[in-house]
DNA sequence: TGTTTTTGATAGCTGAAAACAATGAAAGGA
DNA sequence: TCCTTTCATTGTTTTCAGCTATCAAAAACA
């Protein structure tokens, strides 16, 4: 059984006569008889009674099955507009992937943007540390991740997006509260803070440590920035916190933590897109990637 | 777009592997990959992603058209299933229209073997006129017609079924009431009652009084042969009885009407089948004619 | 690290079947 | 009786789904 055959069947059906509906069907009258006539011969049926003057008369089981004609026409139609709409790059649904330690302060910044500038597009956002999102990419369970680069492994695009610089985070009482920046030397002797294992920033921020010569407090980890916030505030010890994360300016002050810029060349790590190789929809990712980017750069830079 | 190529999208959605897909859908892996390309280049949209060792990943949009697909084929499976029911003969719908002085006196006796011998039968039952039938048998409303013959008007089958002779009805009281057998001739001068326009069976009997010099009750017009008994019955006149409509045996001495057989010649009319020259389910209608007969002509006989 | 295996894509060819034009046959209508 | 309408039939052409053989990429393996 053919598609085509059930359109001719149901242009027999509308029009009760062989040669329209051929026109119909932008085939010749015969072509039409004989894959009608084919299409009885393969369900063992006949399907319509064929006078020569008097009208096309369909049998119970050829009106039957004009009819669940109709309706298989109309759901492959529907696969095909579907597809139509789709086609437009910026229209569908996109499953994206963000790290805890980015979801939480990128995305309130973007999706304004991005609902503005891309009405037709879905984003379905999902919250999960580096490892679960490559595997969610490599399953296909995401197309897109936003997450802190370099990724080992292959089979993926690495699109970076912006550096996101860390600022020393001290408690109002600190030593170094007063500071205007600071260098990685000050970190020396710091009993440092940090998320528990699984987040990528864990690991920047261990190695800017290790480098230093701070080392972490081993009886403390923590779940969220923000307990590390909490933490930090109660006096605790110090920690690392991504720009984006940072209090905005105008509650700093009255904060009872301070957040510390380092002078250059300041560590940050590297935002960016992940994608599979051989994703369907890099032209999206690439829009959306220059939509985040223009929403944070001009941040980063004030 | 094509039945096919959905199959083939479904296999590999299944099997998440082309050469197994291939096997499952008995072609060989180009075939399938080329078709399945065709298939995207048509909707414009990627469907999947074709890693050469990671299993294949449906995009999205892909995952959704396999959906639609796996609902379109069942259903054009659900045709073809239909169809191969609707192969035998004495299986499915038969749409059986019967004219109102026959229906309630012939159907109670073949029903029963009908539903016995075909079981799988269903029988759709219309009462009406004779011109009402043949107008919609014309149609494709109805796909039989059990009526009296002959009928005029081309394009049609007409199978007779059995002779059925007409009785002399007369009340209890009248002067032909104790006779066991009449003539045409006994007619002559008697007032007898008949069906209203549009029933054959009048027509039929107004021929037979005609020839035997009745006349009819020109004042009263039945619409049905149990009105006609009933006024039998009150001693408005006399009317000639089908002999399916004749009451049982058991019951004749007590009703107040009785039923006289006519002396060979006795006038009857011609039961028989009716179809459409190029009905699709003429065997169905000559077993259920052959069916009917069966039931029937036992009694005639008796 | 080089080799093998797996897996889908590509190229070129073939045959079945879908399409066409021309014609025939049946049946109303003039 | 002839003409028109309408679907079926016939024979030819063209399209394309299908095949075999082969390639290329990448994972697996030694």
């Amino acid at each position: 059984m053919n598609l085509r055959d059930l359109e001719y069947l149901t242009a027999v059906a509308d029009l009760r006569h062989f040669r329209k509906a051929a026109a119909r069907c932008h085939v010749s009258q015969p072509t039409l008889s004989g894959q009608l006539k084919k299409l009885e011969e393969h369900l063992g049926v006949q399907l319509m009674e064929r006078g020569s003057r008097n009208k096309v008369i369909f049998t119970p089981i050829g009106q039957e099955v004009v009819n669940r004609a109709r309706r298989i026409l109309s759901e492959a139609s529907d696969i095909e507009d579907l597809a139509r709409s789709a086609a437009d790059p910026m229209s569908g649904q996109v499953r994206v992937g963000v790290i805890p330690t980015l979801a939480p302060y990128l995305l309130p910044r973007v999706m304004g943007s991005i609902k503005a500038r891309f009405p037709k597009l879905e984003l379905s956002l999902k919250e999960s540390q580096t490892g679960v999102l490559v595997e969610r990419l490599k399953r296909g369970e995401l197309d897109l991740a936003i997450l802190a680069l370099p990724i080992e492994g292959d089979g993926f695009v690495q699109e970076p997006l912006f550096q996101e610089p860390f600022y020393l985070t001290v408690s109002a009482e600190h030593d170094l509260a007063g500071r205007s920046a600071v260098r990685t030397e000050d970190l020396r002797g710091q009993r440092v803070l940090l998320l528990e294992d699984g987040h990528c920033l864990r690991g920047q921020a261990l190695d800017i440590c290790f480098a230093a010569g701070a080392k972490e407090a081993d009886d403390f980890r923590a779940t969220s920035l923000e307990t590390l916030r909490h933490m930090v505030a109660a006096g605790a010890g110090v920690t690392l916190t991504p720009m984006l994360a940072v209090e905005a300016g105008g509650f700093q002050t009255a904060s009872p933590v301070r957040y510390i810029p380092f002078e250059a060349p300041a560590p940050s790590r590297l935002v960016g897109l992940l994608y599979r190789k051989n994703a369907s929809r890099i032209e999206t990712f690439k829009q959306l990637g220059a939509a985040i980017g223009q929403a944070i750069v001009p941040g980063l830079a004030a």
